[in-house]
DNA sequence: TATGAATGAGCTTTCATTCAT
DNA sequence: CATGAATGAAAGCTCATTCAT
């Protein structure tokens, strides 16, 4: 006999995706409902059924979204590596899961025009308090030790500097490719990125 | 006496100001035309009068918005310095510039989450083409020369890594202080966040 | 029972009936959304549900009354009388029908003031293309060989004869009462109009 | 000096062609006074300052339009000529002024769609009162007399129809076009038509 | 669980018209 | 005589949301 519970998620986990693709390609007010039914092929009425409003439905986007990043973190393992390279690894894991992900830096700038408001309302999102920082302090810490580090580095302000460095070439691909005139796009283009991200993080962290 | 009303320049940029607040605020879908109006004082009808269509008075905002930091670049004057001061007065520009333009920000998110597709329509904004990465270019170049900047140093990625520094920490700042819990706009944490900017790109261009 | 609400093909009808009293009344211009929803006493939203746009909605009140009056005319049974008494029934028939429908001849006007534009982008109304032409024609021919008609008649420039005697008089008829100052709808003058069609067109066909 | 006056006169001419052709275009209802001021080159308040409101101007249209036929009328001399001669010259005539004038057919069947309230409001159009029928009936007992009409025709008949069969052919010559297959426009169905009208309205009027 | 039908509020845009010079 | 600036009212249309089954 057939599950009928698992339809229902099969459901939600579908409605999930099409709205997160809706509301990363259109923000908040310009996603539609209608739109958002039809791409999952489901009748509009019971993505209210699921998530009874279209504010509900974002922030249940939102908190899928950092699941997600939170999971792919995860598999990192950046503790079993040697400092420097857990430094480099991070970078690029940073780089290729926004490069993959375009849909998660749209939703964040969303979140941000609506002040996070939808995000503080989650109690989930804020317990799910990124490890990474604890992480990112044990490993410089380490490289201080070791000697390779220098010291006194805030692992907060490392971490937001290696997601500036990524977040803002992609975030304004579209804009900065206009304006100067330079397809960023390009595989050489993306390559070069990376590695001028790793020396600016490695000349940053590492001992002179 | 300029006459306060019947005047169509001082309307149209009281509108463009009003727009550009209400667009960084609310996004192109959730900006409502009713409200700018209102902003402005005026009849609503007399925005389409000038502006034609909500699309074409974003567009006019963005123009403007270029514009604005266009001119307030070009008071840097960054080639009457010394190499290594005119980075780092680049970079506190930078900064401040975002800190005290909030809406800058919001409406680069905007125009990019529209796939820059205002931006292409706008010939001035594409001629506007910053003059910046020119100037940077001859920076690093004289910085080399002197012997105290490493060369090959991409100018743009330098810019755009500036700029990503900066901009990610002020879009994200509702996300990331919930987020951390921290509150990453006190006057201190302003202050560590340029130092921290400021010792990252040092560390970057000048020479060990 | 049928359900007096909740039913789709019912509420489609009703609308477009009270869409083709509007347009009727006041031309496609002219015509308001809001006073069809009110005749119809459905919620104008629903209109649009249905027919998306009012352009779409013309062409398919345009699609419904062709349809009609070629039902009606398929009641006629020509070919099942004598010649004479088929061109007179024709005549008859059109002149009735114009007279209890005056909402048709506006409706062909707004069409034609739109240049048929409409019309042109229904298949439906295209492929409705009367058959009265060629039924005609076969009329003409039997009397033809009868020896009671003359030869040489274009059907299609007999049939627009007919009708326009019908049309012009029944279209004008504001105009023309009010310059002539006489009123041309009172049964006398309607009796009067007929007869003088009938013969105009029973001289024009019948051998002399 | 140059008199100011015929300054006036003239952009007063030129609106109310503008508008003749804008209302001829797109009804009363579609019909918008900022296209006709661009029609005009004429600032939008002056057509105000001339014609005080929309419906005004269109009276305004509708007066000089009559007028223009009249004028037309008159030149016809019809009683200087032959009974049959003059029935053909009117049908000639009424075929190819409306096949001239389109604009005429389209601002007669506006004026009919407003039940010719524009008209009512106009004494100078009821006083224009056509003439051509008491000359028609004049002509008609002329060949009566003469034995080559027959008797009873009543004048406001026979003018009808001598105007329908031109008018409902052009004025519907879009649908008729698109439903029947054929251009009705080009010059030998143009031919054809005015042929066929002839023979048929001679055909009524004259002794067997 | 799933859906087509229906709605009220509000959105962008339009339009005839008036103001001030 | 002529005009650019400004407006109130209303139009077409959209949208999130609910009803009934």
């Amino acid at each position: 006999m057939k599950p009928r519970l698992r339809d229902a998620d099969r459901s939600q986990q579908a409605i999930l995706v099409a709205a997160r693709d809706e509301f990363a390609q259109y923000g908040l007010g310009g996603a539609r409902m209608d739109r958002i039914a039809e791409r999952v092929k489901l009748n509009k009425r019971l993505i209210y059924y699921y998530f009874a409003r279209k504010e509900d439905l974002f922030l249940a986007v939102l908190e899928r979204t950092y699941a997600d990043i939170r999971d792919a973190e995860k598999q990192l393992h950046l503790t079993d590596l040697a400092p420097a390279l857990a430094i480099r690894r991070l970078t690029e894991f940073t780089w290729s899961y926004y490069l993959q992900h375009p849909e998660f830096i749209s939703l964040l700038n969303t979140a941000n025009l609506h002040q996070a408001k939808h995000l503080m309302k989650s109690d989930r999102i804020r317990d799910m308090n990124s490890p990474l920082i604890e992480t990112l302090g044990q490993i410089l810490e380490r490289g201080r030790v070791e000697g390779i580090f220098r010291g006194g580095i805030d692992p907060l302000q490392l971490y937001v500097s290696i997601a500036g460095l990524a977040y803002f070439y992609l975030s304004n691909k579209h804009t900065l490719s206009t304006i100067f005139g330079r397809n960023l796009m390009t595989p050489e283009a993306l390559g070069e990125r990376l590695a001028h991200m790793c020396d600016l993080i490695q000349g940053y962290v590492l001992m002179d």
